[in-house]
DNA sequence: AGGCATATAATTGTATACAATTTAGGCAGT
DNA sequence: ACTGCCTAAATTGTATACAATTATATGCCT
């Protein structure tokens, strides 16, 4: 888990502790522990990770800059609860990016990176057998990111990573869909077009991805969804 | 000029003290008064605004987020220095993302936002003919930023500031060109567009446009420029 | 003189204390 | 019982003090 959860993102932040911190949550809010919403108390957080308020308040800027937490001034920092308008653009933007940035990898991807690619599948099946849909759900968006590491922009891989993250929120709030594992067919279609060197095919097949994922939202309801902070790191 | 640096960016921080020192230190790297690889000592960026280090590092990471400044492990905070490699990816990114934008903004730009644009274009000249060429430089930057305001999409309009600011910094290290007035037709060629409500027309130009400006780049030779923190901030 | 080790100074990393603001609860009045 | 205000508690914003690390200068040895 340590290995999954080490890299996640780079939040330019020169601490190794707050650095940490910003795994943890952002890990928390990858997998649905932590939900739209939740406060994000400095003092609980510091109490839950050893660390004073200093700290987590680097941690928390941090993650409001990637969108994943919304600081607001003299209340504190919320996990973000992303609007119709909000999760409209995450997806837009991701249908722009991404796919690209699946072209760049199809013509750069190395044989080692292929095989984690299919290690990620398989771990998320694994997951999904399990019933951890949470776990599922951030290997899927884990899958996402590896590709655009293996594209070597880091630019577009950091404006992944965050929309990534966003996209997580979104899905927390908006999901409603029936058939829960339509991913997997896509997912391994990238490989496919990736082992083929395919560049076309791969633009295409993660387009199609996106809006297959964006149509499982349902825009109309809007939850009130929180969680209780503590629980959702407990044990991680 | 407050007006004009007021909203260069949203930072994403509660505290508004550290949102100023952003903008100031933002306005400053635009308009090349702060060099690549200027470092940003705490106490003395504290010292000239009058604000204690806590709010100065809060500054210091949100533009290290927005990849203006590089944050060093018990070294402390430097403007960014971007390497050939990052400048392509910069521009590589700019081209795939702000002619959509451009294309949005045609569609939905409002008559005084066009008023805005061509009040930018104006003030660019004007600096220009005074011989304030990072000024110049600075108001070119905020046009594109203005185009993706019009756009109305807050995901692409944080890309593009982002963008922006690390452009400012690649031409401040690569930038080699003899004939510097050349974006000034570049610049009403899109506000034609957007006139007509030309869509396509907009994105072309827009494309063509950042074409242009990295062919303006001299990407062999890397200067090594650093500046006075002190002196690039006075009066200001 | 040049290079290396050590000591000193300067700078960043972190914790804590205090100020400012918001939130919650209680009390009086209607 | 409900509304409004006022006070107290909790939380965030900021400054400062101390610890850890890095940079610099000094002196010694070859």
């Amino acid at each position: 888990m340590s290995a999954l959860s080490r890299d996640l993102g780079e939040f330019f932040l020169p601490s190794g502790r707050a650095h940490d911190i910003c795994s943890s949550l952002q890990t928390a809010i990858l997998e649905h522990r932590l939900l739209p919403g939740t406060k994000l108390s400095e003092d609980e957080v510091g109490e839950l990770f050893g660390a004073s308020r200093t700290v987590v308040r680097a941690a928390l800027q941090a993650l409001a800059h990637s969108g994943m937490v919304e600081m607001k001034r003299n209340r504190g920092a919320f996990v973000a609860q992303p609007s119709t308008r909000d999760a409209e653009e995450v997806f837009e933007a991701r249908s722009l990016i991404e796919p690209e940035v699946a072209r760049r990898a199809a013509r750069q991807i190395t044989a080692v990176e292929l095989t984690k690619l299919e290690t990620h599948i398989d771990a998320e099946h694994e997951a999904l057998a399990a019933g951890d849909m949470g776990r599922a759900l951030a290997l899927s968006g884990r899958f996402h990111i590896s590709i655009a590491e293996s594209a070597r922009h880091a630019i577009y891989t950091q404006m992944v990573r965050s929309l990534i993250a966003q996209s997580s929120l979104v899905i927390a709030l908006y999901w409603n869909r029936a058939d829960t594992t339509c991913e997997s067919h896509s997912h391994h279609a990238l490989i496919d077009a990736f082992q083929s060197a395919d560049e076309q095919k791969a633009h295409d097949v993660m387009r199609s991805h996106l809006v297959d994922l964006y149509s499982g939202l349902d825009l109309r309801s809007k939850p009130e969804t929180t969680s209780s902070l503590a629980e959702a790191l407990s044990s991680h």
